[in-house]
DNA sequence: TAGGCCATCTGGTCCT
DNA sequence: AGGACCAGATGGCCTA
């Protein structure tokens, strides 16, 4: 059977990741080796199992005395099978270890989705069936911050004292600030829908008409529901920061 | 069927 | 040295 080192390296492979565990056994991977070590010798140099032999007449038992002429062939087959032996383990550990970078890397990118998935869950007013993808959760979760932030600086400029903020935020009205478009609905419903909320007049002093900067709504980019602020200003889109482009 | 999104694997780099 | 972080590659799933 021909047998190169790379069958066995690939055999050990499929071995250790077929392991759902993190860690190899290495004990079973040495006994590989061995059969690995085996198979390396080739065709030709079939014979007696080396296993088997017992001194250079190859009488097991027989005393070793005066060199055959395959004593050399014996010591180089040894260190043969010691070199695929070092190398499997070798090999057998950085696998072990990719394995468990494997493992690391698989929960560290469940933890960073467990966090999205938080974010997710305090964004305002998604339709139960839709999901905001990442870059969406991200970048929604941007403006939304900017819009509330833009908020609470111009209702400071316009209510000078104290209560700004409790009238601006009440907690019920949070769901009531836009989120992301229906698939069912279109832009504009989704929009004006947000404006027209219960809590969107009493919520912010913006959007009371008679406010100086509730004029217009604001929506970055044309036909882009899903960064529309009703109540904030057009004019802070040349304001920093700005909201992120959606695209 | 193409394109978007996602999970996973992988090797490289940086940090402790 | 080992772990965290990152980016590229790949394949699966879903939708228009």
């Amino acid at each position: 059977m021909p047998a190169t080192l790379e069958t066995c390296l690939s055999d050990l492979d499929c071995a250790s990741s077929s392991s759902s565990s993190s860690t190899s056994d290495l004990s079973g991977f040495l006994t590989d080796e061995e059969d690995c070590a085996r198979l390396q010798q080739p065709a030709s140099a079939s014979g007696p199992p080396v296993t088997a032999r017992r001194g250079a007449s190859g009488i097991p038992g027989a005393p070793d005395t005066p060199r055959a002429p395959d004593d050399e062939q014996e010591r180089r087959r040894r260190r043969g099978r010691a070199r695929v032996r070092s190398e499997a383990l070798l090999h057998s550990l950085r696998r072990s270890q990719r394995v468990k970078a494997n493992d690391r890397e698989r929960n560290r990118m469940h933890n960073l989705n467990a966090a999205l998935d938080a974010l997710r869950s305090v964004l305002p007013s998604f339709p139960d069936d839709t999901k905001l993808t990442k870059i969406e959760t991200l970048r929604f979760a941007y403006n939304y911050i900017w819009a509330l932030a833009e908020t609470l600086r111009l209702a400071d400029q316009g209510l000078p004292g104290g209560g700004a903020r409790e009238r601006l935020l009440p907690s019920q009205c949070a769901p009531c600030l836009p989120g992301p478009p229906s698939p069912a609905s279109d832009a504009e419903s989704w929009a004006s829908g947000a404006a027209a909320s219960p809590c969107a007049a009493a919520a912010s002093p913006l959007s009371d008409p008679s406010s100086p900067v509730a004029s217009e709504d604001f929506t970055y980019g044309p036909g882009d529901p899903l960064f529309s602020f009703p109540g904030l200003p057009k004019d802070l889109l040349h304001t920093t920061p700005r909201f992120i482009p959606y695209h």
